[in-house]
DNA sequence: CTAGGGTTAG
């Protein structure tokens, strides 16, 4: 065999991969048995089929991604300015940030910074999905003209979406302006200006939401579907229907074609309001307009009916969707789980579990979030503790909310010690706790009545840049009052209005409650002016609680008094 | 060929 058959072969093997990378023909396994063909006879020309390989394995495993980039760079094979973006990408996926920087640092060393441009995307992303928008700022502003790599609006979008995920949005229109000031040939677009809008309205800011509309159009820039879905979605969960529905026919006016995302949004406002035959009207204006409802119609549908007690129906909705050919996700069965629980029935719970399993779906953390939550209100830590073994079996490390629902349970029953070493596993795993994980615990703590470890938990929860909220002062005042110590409960109320927290009925009813207890009348009575001087009307649980006194007070009298007087 | 909207848990 002569040595030129060698590359005659390699090219048949390297056009055979380009062909069926583009007809989407290789699984992850062919790519690796391919990738160990090449390798054996690669040469120079071979660095773009190994980038097919190496992209397709990175798709479905990053960290094999970079393992097979370990060997192109050991083999006679030089890679090219896209091996170190595929590299990058999958760095940045398998969550391994620090080496996705060192391959940048290899593609702006050998002078790629032109097609660095892109990679920088994917290490943005990373960055803002880890919630260090700060830093990708200063990548976007700083360090990438420092390379010579012009940031494009695909940077400045990545950035803007990140500060809105971090609750930053009113930052995001900054740089919006700063932007459109600068007069720089990065504009912003439809894009940009769809999320900033989207992030404000998010966060709540209708008017700063409107007045950038309003300068998008000034601007020549026309909204679409997204634009005007997300101002429904705002408008919806603004509780203004009626301003949704508004956006909506301007949308027709202007003949943008709602979606079905827009539909969803407002089929979700309507169950939300509980205005169930508006949702009606809704799905047929779907259907006249010709779009079909999707697996995420369903889910608020099917969520709709468990939170109302319907999860028959819910169940009936998952069953003839299956027969429709739409395929239940992993946020189906967590609605469907959610209703079961609520029925306390665990054995359909564990029916789903294993249908999902067996339909292909892994468990995520709201999956296991309600199974937790499920055994924490039968006060079962067994089961608890070991939902957590078996999502760590899985590589799933539990978050912020599985160990809330931990934290809750532990301190509810008392047991403050195990409370605290769940606390302390959480931010060994680099979590950072958040009010609904520091709120039990610090009532848990005052209800036995360490003040030590309550001002200590205090305190670094304020260091953690955490304000404390009214349900924060409630649940622990009603924890307190429970335990007859009202006084101390007294002590948080005034705390809570010198801090400038607004204490709500659910305050007032709780103190009130506690005072009862304990049979200071004179100050019930106090309670109830002051509500009423504020313009606060008392609601049913005030007024289950005092009605409940009243029983007291009958059980007292027609029970217990005869009694003593008998003996 | 890297950016934006809708649903779920403590």
């Amino acid at each position: 065999m002569s040595r030129r058959l060698v590359p005659v072969d390699r090219r048949i093997l390297e056009q055979n991969i380009k062909a069926r990378y583009h007809a989407g023909d290789i699984g992850t396994q062919d790519a690796l048995h391919l990738f160990d063909e090449l390798l054996q006879c690669a040469g120079s020309s071979s660095i773009r089929a190994i980038n097919y390989l190496v992209t397709t394995v990175g798709r479905d495993c990053p960290a094999l991604g970079v393992s097979l980039f370990n060997r192109v760079a050991s083999a006679n094979v030089a890679p090219n300015s896209i091996t170190y973006t595929i590299l990058v990408d999958c760095c940045c996926r398998a969550g391994r940030l620090d080496l996705g920087f060192a391959a940048m640092g290899h593609i702006i060393k050998m002078g790629f910074a032109a097609d660095a441009i892109v990679t920088f995307s994917h290490l943005l992303n990373a960055i803002c999905a880890e919630k260090k928008t700060s830093y990708a700022m200063d990548i976007v502003l700083r360090i990438m003209p420092m390379f010579n790599c012009v940031p494009n609006i695909f940077s400045y979008s990545i950035l803007f979406k990140g500060l809105c995920n971090e609750k930053r949005s009113q930052e995001a229109l900054e740089l919006i302006q700063v932007m459109v000031e600068h007069g720089g040939s990065c504009q912003p677009n439809v894009v940009s200006y769809s999320t900033v809008i989207d992030g404000l309205l998010k966060e709540g800011l209708v008017g700063k939401a409107y007045s950038l509309f309003c300068e998008m159009l000034q601007r020549g820039i026309s909204p679409n579907a997204v634009t005007c879905s997300s101002i429904i979605s705002g408008m919806c969960k603004a509780q203004s229907m009626d301003k949704s529905e508004e956006v909506l026919q301007q949308m027709l006016d202007r003949r943008i074609l709602p979606d079905v995302t827009t539909y969803n949004s407002l089929i979700h406002g309507y169950y939300s309001s509980g205005r169930c035959k508006e949702v009606d009207r809704i799905f047929q204006e779907m259907s006249r307009n010709g779009v079909q409802p999707n697996i995420v119609t369903y889910n608020i549908q099917m969520d709709y009916l468990c939170k109302s007690g319907r999860c028959a129906e819910a169940r009936k909705i998952f069953d003839s969707m299956i027969g429709l050919g739409q395929k239940p996700d992993v946020t189906t069965y967590s609605i469907l789980l959610h209703g079961s629980a609520m029925e306390k029935s665990f054995h359909e719970m564990h029916c789903l579990i294993d249908l999902m399993v067996g339909n292909g779906i892994s468990p995520d953390h709201h999956v296991y979030n309600i199974l937790i939550s499920a055994y924490a209100k039968e006060e079962t830590v067994g089961e608890v503790m070991h939902i957590f073994t078996k999502m760590r079996q899985q590589g799933l490390n539990p978050n912020v909310a599985n160990y809330g629902a931990a934290v809750n349970l532990l301190s509810k029953i008392g047991r403050m010690d195990d409370a605290m070493s769940q606390f302390n596993q959480m931010i060994t795993e680099g979590l950072a706790p958040d009010i609904i994980v520091f709120t039990p615990l610090i009532s848990g703590f005052c209800s036995c009545g360490k003040w030590e470890k309550v001002d200590e938990l205090f305190s670094e929860m304020l260091d953690r840049g955490i304000c404390p909220n009214t349900v924060f002062f409630n649940t622990i005042m009603d924890r307190l009052c429970k335990n007859e110590r009202v006084m101390e409960a007294q002590d948080l109320f005034d705390l809570m209005v010198h801090m400038g927290v607004k204490p709500d009925v659910c305050t007032y009813s709780t103190l009130i409650g506690g005072y009862l207890f304990v049979g200071k009348m004179d100050e019930v009575s106090k309670l109830l002016d002051n509500m009423v001087s504020i313009g606060m009307e008392p609601d049913v649980i005030t007024y289950n609680i005092l009605m409940h006194l009243i029983y007291l007070i009958y059980i007292h009298l027609v029970c217990y008094v005869p009694w003593t007087y008998l003996i």
